[in-house]
DNA sequence: TAAAGACTTGAAAATTTTGTGAATTATTAT
DNA sequence: ATAATAATTCACAAAATTTTCAAGTCTTTA
């Protein structure tokens, strides 16, 4: 597995702890939270979160709190925790764009099983390391980029740049964002060599160029449609 | 691709044909079979089948039982076509040793990366020993390397290098792995002396020195094809 | 609708990374 | 010990990429 990094939020330190030892086990990377509002911070100090567990019942800010601020600006995966008495509230929850419901008590394996079910069917990373969006077709492993078929050269920096957006399908990204997470986060230069970048992706993706949208003020945003 | 061949099992004719076309143009041999009996039968006839691909959905014998009964006797690399709703499903498939999970409707390209991925993982070397890419076969127990025929002299180093290239045909290799490949990972060096390598390698193959591409800014990759 | 601010773009400048031949330092064989 | 072979390092040329810059366009807002 690609390293990919699981946010795990719940109150109980022998929750986390346990979900966390069977995540680890299937080498994801664990980040944790006590409460909602640890969890809204984790998440917005860590861009590249593929995958939010997150409790219902917590002090501070509940469970749907959290999903509701995170959803203002992120698509990530979440699954619930829930109580079991909780069933009624699922219906609010599917409109806050919850991608899971799991009731506790839980097995540790079937939440296993649907996180890697729902990061296999959305993040679109699979153990080939390949990304797909809708003509591009990107192969991390391989570092090659094809566009309806057709390969497509790109230099080091393209090609970093492209898997970072495609991995945050989308999603606005500010420059500083971007700057952190494909230029070394020591980077000093001018922000607006990202544009010069964006530009030359554009032209290099010909029609497929327009899937990076440029959010005037902000930055950029992957999006295949719309 | 040395002719593999690959059996296609699922009862609609259209998506056997689909997928068949796209495997035949990728140069493998491919073999169909309409429903799980007709699998198992046609795989213990051909007793070189080196993957299946297999529909879940299937009158006579659905795809976990086809599975099951081919587990018995081979660990033949499998691709389950699953419906979206079967992910449930998937932990029962992954016991079974279900290699991967792809989900109709599929995308055909992702198919093949899978397969190809799959059979580079399992299939590449041959049980004495031997690799083969395009004009170049190494033998890592004899020690020795032929170019089109032609015996090739080859350093220690060199040949180790060669061989860790042959193992990963088609994968970016960043000089980071290479070094902690072939060199040992407590190797302090300088990292350049990869490339004097790269260059020697090159030039004593030749020609094929080609399969050595460099990958600007990251490292080298090496690939018959492309 | 004009001004200010924010993106685009093309091209030049600056920087990085590679390729290579040769020098230097192990290692092995004689 | 000495010669031969292999592995590293070095230095500089060559190649390619990244960044900067300035002028042109497009958006927003007053």
């Amino acid at each position: 597995m690609a390293d990919l990094k699981v946010l795990v939020v719940d109150d109980e330190v022998r929750i986390r702890k346990l979900v966390k030892d069977f995540l680890v086990k299937k080498e994801y990377r664990v980040l944790e939270a006590a409460d909602g509002e640890e969890a809204v911070k984790v998440f917005f100090e860590n861009n590249d979160i593929a995958l939010i567990i997150l409790d219902v019942m917590m002090p501070k800010m509940d469970g749907w709190q959290v999903c509701r601020e995170i959803r203002e600006y992120s698509k990530v995966p979440i699954i619930m925790l829930t109580a079991k008495s909780d069933e009624q509230d699922e219906l609010t929850g599917f409109e806050l764009g919850v991608d899971e419901y799991i009731s506790k008590p839980f097995s540790p394996k079937i939440l296993m099983a649907r996180v890697d079910a729902i990061l296999r069917r959305t993040s679109k990373l699979d153990e080939n390391g390949v990304i797909t969006a809708g003509n591009i077709v990107v192969n991390k492993v391989a570092h090659t980029v094809e566009v309806n078929g057709k390969p497509v050269d790109l230099s080091y920096k393209e090609f970093e740049l492209l898997v970072y957006f495609m991995e945050n399908q989308g999603i606005a990204l500010s420059r500083e964002q971007i700057l952190n997470n494909v230029w070394n986060y020591d980077y000093f230069g001018d922000a607006r060599t990202i544009d010069t970048h964006v530009k030359k992706l554009r032209a290099k993706l010909a029609k497929e160029g327009d899937y990076i949208k440029t959010i005037w003020g902000m930055g950029y945003k992957f999006e295949v449609n719309g």
